[in-house]
DNA sequence: CGCAACAATTGACCGCGGTCAATAAAAAAT
DNA sequence: ATTTTTTATTGACCGCGGTCAATTGTTGCG
């Protein structure tokens, strides 16, 4: 079994991710490079890889913390009662999924746990936004001839189709709110002639 | 406007993309690399950037075109009628899009023209993908309350969500066929209590 | 304390995608 | 046929993610 890590572990790793915040508010995920980050925060380039697998680790835990926030602020509002709260509600999680076109592709890639090992902190937003939505779903206010969290699932997958049609050059003329909710009312409110 | 393209240009061309699927078909997508196309053709390496943006441009191409044979030969076959039969027909196409999962990413990538330019191999098959089941859900053997092109984008986000799941290591266990059933039922052939 | 065992850090190095000024080849103009 | 213009090709070079043997720092033990 591993030891307690050291304090000094703690802190360069603290450092690194100071400094790997710092660059992306000052340019933005796209722009963000492993030498930059080492730089500002001291270290040699090997101690970085010494502390996130790959780049995309640090993506990973970056943008996973944020959805978590922004899950934090969905959770603390009233549950969504229509599909226009529904998609009121979830705009801020599609806003910054889609925040930059990198950004949506490193969410996309990790969205699955590549692997057997450990589950990355995106792919467990992924869990948990379906979780939050089945809590919704399950108050029995649209169809109610499968699961909440199958409607939950549905939702999901389409916000990302939604999205990524959005960055579609020929389809950016339609507002994601609007391919949304189209695709939401047959989802959730079919009405079987 | 420019002129005829040169006799050689076109010879360049098609060395490379020889080149590149010999590779492909010996080895694997993921394992591509374009200084080994390059060499293999025989050219240097920037001529490969002279004639393709960047990696991502080939293998659009080169995925792009078996996604086309692909459904040429969904085409050739019966519309289906049922929700299996569908399954049955979109197998092949998405066994090829998740063969690899780096084919899956790129596929993901440039499924949205990136910018305002030329619309991709890939992209276009995206629409082509629509256009086809558009034409099996208008026989309206489904539900009838939503348009066959809104019905079609559906299935397609459906689809792709299936494959995402899929290639996440906790999800592997439920086949896709059976997770793709299970969206498609409730998408298609909803039953308002 | 001194020493062994282990953990963290370093930076030179590599692989590979992508660039660009220089050069060669083709087409057009004279 | 010769010069001019346009287009295609070249390969040295760069940026940046990622590796690894060597070094330095930390912890537990007699």
């Amino acid at each position: 079994m591993g030891r307690a890590p050291q304090k000094r572990t703690l802190e360069t790793r603290a450092k690194l991710v100071a400094a790997a915040q710092a660059i992306v508010s000052e340019s933005s995920y796209t722009e963000l490079r492993t030498e930059d980050v080492v730089q500002r925060a001291g270290v040699a380039k090997g101690t970085f890889f010494a502390h996130f697998k790959d780049k995309d680790a640090l993506m990973d835990q970056l943008i996973g913390a944020r959805i978590n926030e922004c899950l934090d602020d969905i959770e603390a509002r009233p549950a969504p009662g229509t599909i226009d709260e529904l998609i009121t509600t979830l705009m801020p999680l599609v806003n910054l999924m889609r925040c930059e076109r990198y950004v949506f592709d490193v969410i996309l890639r990790l969205s699955g746990a590549a692997a057997i090992e450990e589950i990355g902190p995106i792919a467990q937003t992924f869990e948990r936004q379906i979780i939050v939505m089945t809590g919704w779903l399950a108050q029995g206010l649209f169809r109610t001839d499968i699961s909440p969290q199958l409607m939950a699932e549905g939702v999901q997958a389409f916000y990302i189709q939604a999205m990524a049609l959005n960055f579609c050059a020929i389809n950016q003329v339609v507002p994601v709110e609007d391919r949304m909710r189209e695709y939401l009312k047959a989802w959730l409110q079919p009405t079987t002639a």
